[in-house]
DNA sequence: GGAAGCATGTAAGATGTTACATGATTAC
DNA sequence: GTAATCATGTAACATCTTACATGCTTCC
């Protein structure tokens, strides 16, 4: 078992672990149930299954259609199975990662001004609330089937973290220093910038979050 | 101007713009900035490197030390800093991605059952309020630094996310099934399962969140 | 005076995305 | 009867990570 699987391949693994799917069928059940937490791309849903398959966790079959193109079913295999719980059971999981563009902007929001950051801020809020009114729907209407505990845990992930950014997005729009000179602040400013990097703390050994 | 830079080369930019640096300074200043938000492998901050001097953003220069070996010290060029702008200026920005390895295993739980269930959301919702505390103190310690508004900002974004999901691993820990059946629940269960996926929106034209 | 760590970087490979291909079926 | 969309997938490329290399300097 040398090499770990990463959690794209366990993912798939999961998914397959519901039912047996052609890898189109499987792209399209990773949008609608993953991908809001843990996208993957549908030419990345392809060589996952071959690399799975070439493990022995899946097995492909040929299935000829009529009308529609032939397809490859995917099935887990017992040793699939296992694989999938065993990382279920691992306690040494990858840490959740964030990437958000709108924070790299905001370091540098001096060279802009504070109106400009104000117009971001109010964008990327808004964009927040909408998102999270989408979840609060579905997770009222995932509310009365208790097969779906599961998943509207993580529906849930998403709607507080939602509301957390628009209310962040709310509070730093007001709390901006209210004029600010655009006429070349840059240097100045700039350095004592990074002079304020130096004092950061590193993250070389980080928890993730 | 064809082929839009990424959201990394940006970021590169944006940390030279506060002073020239070598790469391996740069991925040092990554690490205490942005890595918290946007996180840059020191192997790609050399790649980025090549690409914006090839672009003609950045020029490097060679430097001798003594006692250390040489280096090559990168300065943001007037273009560089024109095409740092011209991003800051895009409203067309990519979305934030959020990648959370937890939700993946949770959508399966049932193959584990509630109680290890528990056992991941407690040590999800620990490791979230340790790093909440940890920006706490560093907003703390940022508060009275007028020139720190914009990275304090982005501290309080992580403070607040944090906050939400330490919430959410608790209020979900509580509110699981109290009792599970074990004895191989799996397939009953998976097809509810399944079929609660196929009634799930697709996010096929989502807006990022 | 050996081990650990710093300052500088590169090579190789894994992961992930954008764009394309193809034939049927449905929508208007 | 043409345009859009579905169902199936592949090719080419871009991005990012893990592991390695090298010589100094500091620590104990």
């Amino acid at each position: 078992m040398a090499g770990r699987l990463s959690t794209t391949s366990n993912a798939v693994m999961a998914l397959l672990s519901f039912a047996p799917m052609s890898g189109y069928q499987l792209a399209r059940a990773v949008d609608r149930s993953v991908s809001r937490f843990w996208p993957i791309s549908k030419p990345q849903v392809y060589s996952e299954l071959r690399r799975l398959e070439s493990l022995g966790f899946v097995e492909g079959s040929h299935v000829a259609q009529d009308g529609l193109p032939d397809k490859r079913v995917f099935t887990l295999t017992p040793a699939g199975e296992r694989a999938l719980d065993a990382w279920l059971q691992d306690d040494h999981l990858d840490a959740s990662r964030f990437r958000i563009p709108v924070l790299v902007k905001l370091l540098v929001a001096h060279r802009v001004g504070a109106h400009e950051a104000r117009r971001w801020l109010r964008a990327y809020g808004a964009a927040a609330e909408e998102q999270r009114r989408a979840l609060q729907e579905l997770h009222d209407a995932l509310a009365d089937t208790p097969d779906a505990a599961y998943a509207r845990a993580t529906v849930l992930y998403g709607l507080k973290v939602s509301r957390a950014v628009a209310e962040w997005a709310e509070e730093v729009e007001h709390s901006l220093p209210a004029a600010e000179i655009r006429i070349d602040p840059r240097r100045r400013r700039a350095e004592n910038a990074l002079r304020l990097l130096g004092a950061l703390p590193s993250r070389a050994g980080r928890s993730g979050r």
